[in-house]
DNA sequence: GACGATGCGGAGCGCGCGTTCCGGTGGTCA
DNA sequence: TGACCACCGGAACGCGCGCTCCGCATCGTC
């Protein structure tokens, strides 16, 4: 991997980032030959470093999601668990919404992306800010991580139906206060 | 269409009965030839009663969507509009969540689905339930329909990703209710 | 500068799927 | 019952895409 000749390196950087830049406009539904020919080399070069256009897709993707991972760590220790809580959600799906490989791969059923490495880590740091944020009062107790990355792979579907709406991912903020949920047991409890 | 010969009549009831259930199962991926084999004939008989596969996955949606509008329309003048609401939402999306042909159709980009007849009744009906309820002040306000078909598609997306997981559709339910609405401006109007 | 190793490009292969075409079959009606 | 023709089945076509293969170019080394 080091010790690879220069013009390899080169070229696999290029690969690597024009399958950022064309996973992240279409998806994975976008043809290996578009992106050989946006990184101005041959296919058979992309299969020189990735074994396949998954592992391609993976390798962009998990880059991507470390570093949500990464911003989530660094907000683990902040004042105000709650607030930080919703402002990390909300620019999570942000963001996400605006970048189809993300949506493809967090949408994929059985949640493939975060059996790897990076993966684990965003699942881990997910999961700290939810619970500082339940300890604190501001969230109901009735989820867990999973849960949580459902609602965000919901969200990206919303976003993706309505671009734009920014009140709809609002609802569901709504729904998460710890308020709602003592409305709903209320009601539900005569 | 109504003096086709008696076999034709037979093969298109086959043909739209072996649709169903395929594409119910797995959404418009199921191969063509496979609902052929399932409804016994070949794929030209397919073509000759529908001019494509995408018409013939129209015809089988909405005709499901057309019976949750009829549902919808059903509930139109009902007592309580607050609970109706609810259960109709809750509703549509359990019954939905069990059939990816609808799932595939929703989610589609655009809401395709909704330009044909059934899909504007079920868009209607739709709104007059949200009205009702909104004026019940069971639901928040700054919500229209179209908002509400895409908290729809948005849940759907959480159903496949967390299958089962019934408390997660609460959530939404949660963040819809009026009550949400004034915590949420509660809180961003200190 | 020459030579072996390493990497490169892009034509080509295999496959799956939507769609079309046509020779034969069997329903329909006189 | 016989003949006509609407209809049927399924083989075949075209296309797109993931992936492979191999002759050629380029790099690193002596």
């Amino acid at each position: 991997m080091e010790k690879m000749r220069a013009d390899a390196r080169r070229n696999r950087a290029k690969v690597l980032a024009a399958a950022e830049e064309a996973f992240a406009l279409d998806g994975l539904a976008v043809p290996l030959d578009d992106i050989a020919r946006l990184a101005g080399v041959g296919a058979g070069t992309v299969y020189r470093h990735f074994p396949s256009k998954e592992a391609l897709f993976q390798a962009v993707v998990l880059e991507r999601i470390g570093q949500f991972a990464e911003e989530a760590r660094a907000l683990a220790t902040a004042d105000r668990p709650g607030e930080v809580f919703f402002d990390y959600f909300v620019r999570v799906i942000k963001q996400a919404s605006l970048n189809r490989a993300i949506c493809d791969a967090l949408a994929e059923s059985g949640g493939h992306a975060f059996k790897a490495g990076a993966g684990e880590e965003f699942r881990a740091a997910l999961a700290e800010l939810l619970a500082r944020a339940q300890a604190a009062g501001a969230v109901r107790p009735d989820l867990d991580g999973d849960d949580l990355r459902a609602l965000i792979v919901g969200c990206l579907a919303v976003e993706r139906y309505a671009p734009g709406s920014r009140h709809l991912v609002r609802v569901v903020v709504d729904g998460l206060r710890a308020s709602s949920h003592a409305a709903s047991a209320a009601a539900t409890t005569p």
